[in-house]
DNA sequence: TCTGGGGTCCTAGGACCC
DNA sequence: TCTGGGGTCCTAGGACCC
């Protein structure tokens, strides 16, 4: 046995099957979902694959072959598949000592553990469990590095006969597997990575194998050097080390694509400043401050009239209250603004994260909006920490924002026609799981 | 008419210092 | 005024993933 063996569980088509599991009469028939704004395709039925549809289709594009070919629509719904995943990946954790979630719909199972001695038997005892138990099939890969076992993974999905399961350790011909797969099927090799190396006449994976490390190295990083590493059977990170406590987010982002476009400042405000808030309600529930907050907003990459602008704060003292960020906010976007434009697209990115409690303020730099700062201010500055605690709790509780900053209703242009569409929406059937 | 959102990591290059 | 190199730290932007 391998010193390293992993078992890649990949959900098939995850969103439809999240669909099928509250919509049973849907089983055999042809699903897909949408993105948030129903702009592109994000999850297909095998049906739909066999139609020729690729995954980020946009919608209206193919909008009249799928009602000719009767296929069911759905606008994505992620607080449902994020339930369902949970589900599977609990199910998941119970058949390994370590798991690494990598995905809402994919895990590493670590299988280098002595007492399972058929790898294959177990990954397809597993597979039942996760159908049987949550009624979501998946595809399970086995190799001794991760990057292998995306391949088997691949693998496992396409082949009928192997019950859904590809352990490449029994494999007979790795290299003839290799010289079958375009390179820009291995994970960690994009688009324009696949490009550079056809220009060199590298086209598969064995291609890339062959190739020398420090050419690599040069050309691709050493993020490319490690996929070779990995391809070639060689694995280039531990498992996952801590599993208990998940790993804090290093940067945060809230963006969307507007249902309907906005023109004028305070239009554009609107969405910005709801997400400033959801993104520091994220900070807060993670326990972390914001160093950095980025404002980012756009027009359609189509449109004829063209623009794009970011602008970057630099907190002095990091923040995570509302009132604070919003100010940087509001004042970053008058900075990128210009009249004339038909924004579809706006985002704000929270970034240089750090630990709250770790946080030392001095009497100095409480706030940044404040310079002449005073011990009233501090004590001020400690009730609106506390506040807005009592706030997130409760918005917690009531399962979403119905708390928010009284910024939000002073736009004198309240529209709300900004939110994303949403066209396809089924009635929810009660959850029978 | 209509083309997603939310992350991670790496690198180059600028600012600054000695 | 002209002359240097080398180190560190930070950030913007690119590539990639699902």
């Amino acid at each position: 046995m391998p010193s390293q063996l992993y078992a890649l569980c990949d959900c098939n088509n995850f969103f439809v099957a999240c669909e099928r599991l509250r919509h049973k009469e849907l089983a055999g028939k042809p699903a897909v979902v949408l993105s948030s704004n129903d702009g592109c395709i994000v999850a297909r039925s095998e049906e739909v694959k066999k139609l020729g549809i690729k995954m980020g289709t946009p919608y209206f594009s193919v909008e009249r072959l799928l009602a000719y070919h009767k296929v069911e629509v759905f606008s994505g719904d992620l607080v449902w598949y994020k339930e369902v995943s949970n589900r599977v990946m609990t199910e998941l954790a119970r058949f390994t000592d370590r798991i690494e979630i990598y995905s809402i719909d994919e895990a590493f199972l670590n299988l280098a553990i002595a007492s399972i001695r058929d790898k294959t038997a177990y990954a397809r005892t597993i597979r039942g469990a996760i159908r049987d138990r949550v009624g979501v099939p998946i595809s399970i890969g086995v190799a001794r590095t991760k990057t292998l076992a995306k391949l088997a993974a691949d693998r496992a999905k396409h082949d009928v006969s192997g019950e859904g399961v590809f352990n490449l350790e029994e494999y007979p011909d790795l290299d003839a597997l290799l010289a079958n797969t375009p390179v820009q099927e291995i994970w960690g090799i994009g688009r324009k990575s696949a490009q550079a190396l056809a220009r060199f006449g590298v086209k598969t994976a064995l291609d890339f194998c062959r190739c020398d490390d420090l050419w690599i190295r040069k050309h691709f990083t050493v993020r490319g050097l490690m996929t070779a590493w990995e391809l070639r059977g060689q694995p280039t990170g531990a498992f996952g080390e801590e599993t208990e406590e998940p790993e804090k987010r290093k940067s945060i982002q809230v963006m969307r694509s507007f249902g309907n476009p906005a023109y004028d400042f305070e239009e554009l405000a609107e969405p910005v400043m709801h997400f400033v808030v959801s993104a520091a309600r994220k900070l807060r529930n993670q326990g972390s401050r914001a160093g950095s907050l980025c404002v980012y907003i756009r027009t359609s990459h189509f449109a004829k009239n063209r623009y794009a602008n970011t602008d970057t704060v630099a907190l002095k003292t990091p923040a995570a209250n509302d009132t604070e960020l919003l100010h940087h906010a509001l004042e970053a976007l008058k900075r990128i603004y210009r009249p004339g434009f038909a924004y579809r697209k706006a985002g704000v990115v929270l970034s240089r994260l750090c630990d709250d409690a770790s946080l030392q303020t001095s009497l100095f730099d409480i706030d940044d909006t404040e310079t002449n700062g005073n011990a009233v201010k501090k004590i001020a500055s400690a009730k609106r920490a506390r506040a807005l605690k009592t706030i997130d709790a409760l918005n917690r509780e009531l399962h979403g924002p119905k708390i928010l900053p009284a910024a939000l209703f002073d736009s004198p242009k309240k529209r709300q026609d900004w939110k994303p569409k949403r066209e396809h929406e089924h009635t929810q059937k009660p959850d029978t799981n």
